[in-house]
DNA sequence: CTGTTAGCGCGTTCAT
DNA sequence: ATGAACGCGCTAACAG
């Protein structure tokens, strides 16, 4: 049979005390003029606990003007395998428990789809939206929120419009550190693999960037020119430069799907990996950890900015200040690059 | 500025009609001995979109006596890059968003951190629970909230008790069905890499009952006695069979990281998969369309399994009988057992 | 067909 | 140090 449910009023009751005072208590409010004396409150943390009294969330929220709710809503146009998205949610799910806020977790792919839910996240549904997304999704509905007063807080590579508080990377940072580890690691004749979408140029011009730096240049031959984020495009790419017996010593992939397919190309023609030539990807995928050769990856980090982005709306809600934040990627060497830094490097 | 909250009375002072007329249309109450005029009802609708009206969640929740909340609480143990959850979690936000409730994701490891997130999953909080999970979790204050009264669907295996409802798979079809793919893609030395945990006992049963269906028996050497469910385990088994010469034309893995791991070693060993030796695995994970060799893979339907027991959960909250069910693995053929089934099957 | 009344359970005054 | 009274915004029950 269902049970009862435990009201403040109970609690109160039971201790022969009004339900105000136990509300203060249990919610430390006891500034000010308020005040118990320390064997009422024990008494009321004791009778709580035996009682195992939960607030009624919706009646605290009517009367807190708080919904203690969150709004997530995630651009799922992750390359599939990668599970940046995931690792994001995990770190967000965490928080929110200890918290105590819930979530109205939502997945969307087009901009239309983006548009209703933001339509749906008004004040009186939730205290805040975290958006979580790849490109900056520079929706029209996104600024009438923002400018409704609903604090936001978005994880994209740079911020949607310049007043917009978001937790960024830089992607020609990706690509740079990629390149330099690579190089760092002995390799001069450094391919790319990448694509053509808005992505690509901050990549490609990262790669250049980590080039230049170290005073080599790209062989433009080595630069992958098909389409599509998909290790079948990248095996295509290495085949032609085997074909053209192109020299080469180091690979930079633009993702890690792209990475594989670069090792399943080179594997088959009997190069060996990381001997023969490096490889590098980006997303640090979990799959990356059994690859037929592990493969070294850049993370873009989204557990970090989604925890980040967290703390950052928690305290937009409590109006304390808030301000934007780049994250640095970070590589995760493995096989494919020579094994982890304690192996090869200084 | 933030601008002010549209409240039901506010919409309702426009158009000169009371609150609760506002609501009940707004919330197609009006069977019974209540209606209002098409009109009214056109102009109510009509004004609740002109000022973007949004029902107070809260307000809602406290007068209503539901909370509109869902817990929904994660084992998060899978074989990483398997992202079981994921796929689930996907599918029960969508229906979350379309039925309007908010989310209470959890992600737990142990079984203490499970116990206290029972402890959070109150009446007052949330309105019912989902359970997703591989091993069956038998704790006692699952059994206390059943007990209790919330609405609770697990999404295990089988049952943690007999009365709890769970959306289930049988371990044993898993590999049952995998080897009946296999011997119907014309193996016949079959081996088996699993391992010594519990979910290893059914799966190793399922195998041997697909065997014994096609008259074959299994060869006992060709059976991992590694432990774990990484890649490495299972590369050191091929290794064994290799060097001892055994003979074998495929292979059953108890993950997709097996399978890979497998592949690895046979495609080092210049095997060729599927020529030589086939290969199938469990979960259906994301590298496995791209791996060296794409992976064919059964699938535990933790999609299909979330989505069944989001609407189950659902018909219990609104108290309709809502039964268990199990369903059935499904094959997802790929290149390392021959490819797909328009290729090879009948 | 429409309106009035009375809470839902809590937190926050302000009074004692 | 404690309590009474009020209201958050909405919906349910009943009255007209």
């Amino acid at each position: 049979m269902p049970q009862a449910r435990v009201r403040l009023a109970d609690i109160a009751k039971e201790l022969d005390v009004s339900p105000s005072l136990v509300s203060k208590v249990l919610n430390r409010r006891l500034g000010g003029r308020s005040g118990a004396s320390p064997t009422m409150i024990q008494a009321i943390f004791d009778k709580a606990r035996e009682l195992d009294y939960q607030a009624h969330a919706a009646a605290s929220s009517l009367s807190q003007r708080r919904t203690n709710a969150l709004a997530v809503f995630v651009h799922d146009h992750g390359v599939r395998g990668s599970e940046l998205a995931t690792a994001a949610i995990k770190a967000i799910a965490g928080y929110s428990a200890q918290t105590n806020q819930r979530l109205m977790l939502q997945y969307y792919q087009s901009v239309e789809e983006f548009d209703r839910l933001m339509h749906i996240a008004h004040q009186s549904t939730v205290d805040g939206l975290i958006l979580l997304g790849l490109q900056p999704t520079a929706s029209t509905s996104l600024n009438l929120i923002v400018q409704r007063g609903l604090p936001v807080v978005t994880v994209l590579d740079r911020s949607a419009r310049p007043s917009f508080v978001n937790i960024g990377i830089k992607q020609e940072r990706v690509t740079e550190i990629a390149a330099e580890h690579l190089i760092a690691r002995g390799c001069r004749r450094l391919g790319y693999l990448g694509n053509a979408n808005p992505l690509h140029n901050e990549r490609w011009l990262g790669f250049q960037a980590g080039l230049s730096r170290a005073g080599l240049e790209h062989n433009p031959l080595l630069v992958s020119t098909t389409r599509g984020f998909n290790a079948g495009a990248a095996e295509q790419s290495l085949r032609h430069w085997l074909d053209l017996e192109l020299e080469f010593d180091g690979i930079v992939a633009a993702s890690d799907q792209l990475a594989a397919g670069a090792i399943n190309a080179l594997v088959r023609a009997g190069k060996r990996v990381p001997e023969d030539v490096k490889v590098i990807g980006i997303d640090n995928s979990p799959f990356c950890d059994f690859y037929l050769v592990p493969i070294s990856s850049v993370s873009q980090q989204m557990a970090y900015r989604a925890e980040l982005a967290f703390k950052t709306l928690m305290h937009m809600i409590e109006g304390q200040p808030a301000p934007s934040s780049t994250v640095e990627p970070a590589i995760y060497a493995r096989a494919s690059s020579g094994g982890p830094p304690n192996v090869l490097d200084d």
